[in-house]
DNA sequence: AAACAGTATGACAATAGTTTCACCAATTTC
DNA sequence: GAAATTGGTGAAACTATTGTCATACTGTTT
């Protein structure tokens, strides 16, 4: 689940970053509209949060220029007490959700949770393959109403195969996924994480096939119900 | 999937290939104008990187190019970082994205990424020929629900068999689309593929004609609906 | 019908991609 | 601050895929 916060307060981006990494999920920041803009044209992101008032071009655009491109990303917008009306505009402009700073860090997750969920295709929260749950929004699995013990990256690997269950999934494509910016990661990183995860998958039966050259992904469920 | 990099930095270019090479593209480089725009003459690409800064045709003289001739293709431009100006000429001769220098790598791969897609007709991604279908963006292909298992090599070839379903694919159009320049593959060797192809979509009852002289392509369904 | 060019097919070898293990660095936990 | 967990690297073993060869086959041409 990737997130990109647009805001120029330096220290209001730090705090949030910190604190939704802490909730698992991958955060990229950035403090001007032009760079948010840019950033959204090149990855694919699952939430946005954004400051309305930015510099170099105004959340109003950025916004208006997102949906413009007919993309549906759940975007939480962030105002000044006072300035009711760009809010509205906002809104009107189609974003999801807005909150009034200042605000409580534990407020703001919780809209986070909640627009994560509605993102991920609006659906349940709980996604299913063979006999492994994994609930998207707690970001924990179950074989048999068991909890399985997994790493955060092992989560979001998971995560993402469930996601796209049945279809290829790149190693770029979970490279983006899961990691930041800066973060560089060699291929074989992957590779090792796909590894560690399907030694915990092993009891619940679900298969993580390998496609030479294409990449991974989900087997279909090979036990009838 | 074809990519052609217009780019006279030959250290940029060579890393761009090899990166997009990892992930799967087919990439040929130029490094002056004039080359590209003779490249884009004679070989069909699914997408191109330019460069606006090129020696002997300038980027915007090779896109004003390519869009007189009613491409729709999408263009990538690459600018430095300061030249707004360019930036937005380029976006008016129709480019649809851009990227200032100095980029991260994993940033482009995103963008082509997104482009690649947009471009891929834009519409639905799911092929459908008799009872084999085929996602594009999952690149997998299913019989009856049951998914094939193909090789990377074996999903171009069926790709592009499809996307062209009912009308001939020369072998040299497959040559062109799947492999790059320097890579030479006897004839033999998309004998090869189409026979291995073939067996694995007995099953589905989807045929692979042979027309002496010509090529391949996919027969018609067979069975009326 | 023989000769020919193009195509099909199976087996093999080289390659490039993947798996796996052991280990180090960084971070978190107690 | 020590121990434990997690995240990431590199190297070696491994393996499916790919491309070529040699050969058999098919349809055309003379």
């Amino acid at each position: 689940m990737r997130i990109l916060i647009a805001e120029d307060d330096s220290i209001l981006a730090d705090g949030l970053t910190r604190s939704l990494r802490l909730n698992g999920y991958a955060v990229d920041a950035v403090s001007d509209g032009l760079a948010a803009d840019s950033a959204l044209r090149s990855q694919e992101f699952d939430l946005l949060i954004l400051d309305l008032g930015l510099p170099r071009m105004s959340g109003l655009e950025v916004l208006s220029n997102l949906r413009s491109k007919n993309s549906h990303l759940p975007v939480l917008i962030l105002t000044a007490a006072d300035s009711v009306e760009q809010r509205v505009k906002g809104l009107d402009l189609g974003a999801d959700d807005y909150m009034a700073k200042p605000f409580s860090l534990s407020e703001l997750e919780a809209r986070v949770r909640a627009l994560a969920r509605r993102g991920a295709g609006g659906g349940p929260t709980m996604l299913r393959h063979g006999r492994l749950d994994f609930d998207q929004t707690g970001r924990v699995a179950f074989v048999d109403q068991q909890p399985l013990e997994l790493s955060a990256r092992e989560v979001s690997l998971l995560e993402i195969l469930l996601t796209r269950s049945g279809r290829m999934v790149s190693k770029t494509q979970i490279v983006d996924h899961l990691c930041e910016w800066g973060e560089e990661v060699s291929s074989n990183a992957i590779e090792v994480y796909v590894h560690r995860l399907r030694k915990k998958l092993e009891p619940s039966g679900v298969k993580i096939a390998t496609v030479r050259g294409l990449g991974y992904c989900l087997e279909r469920d090979s036990s009838p119900a």
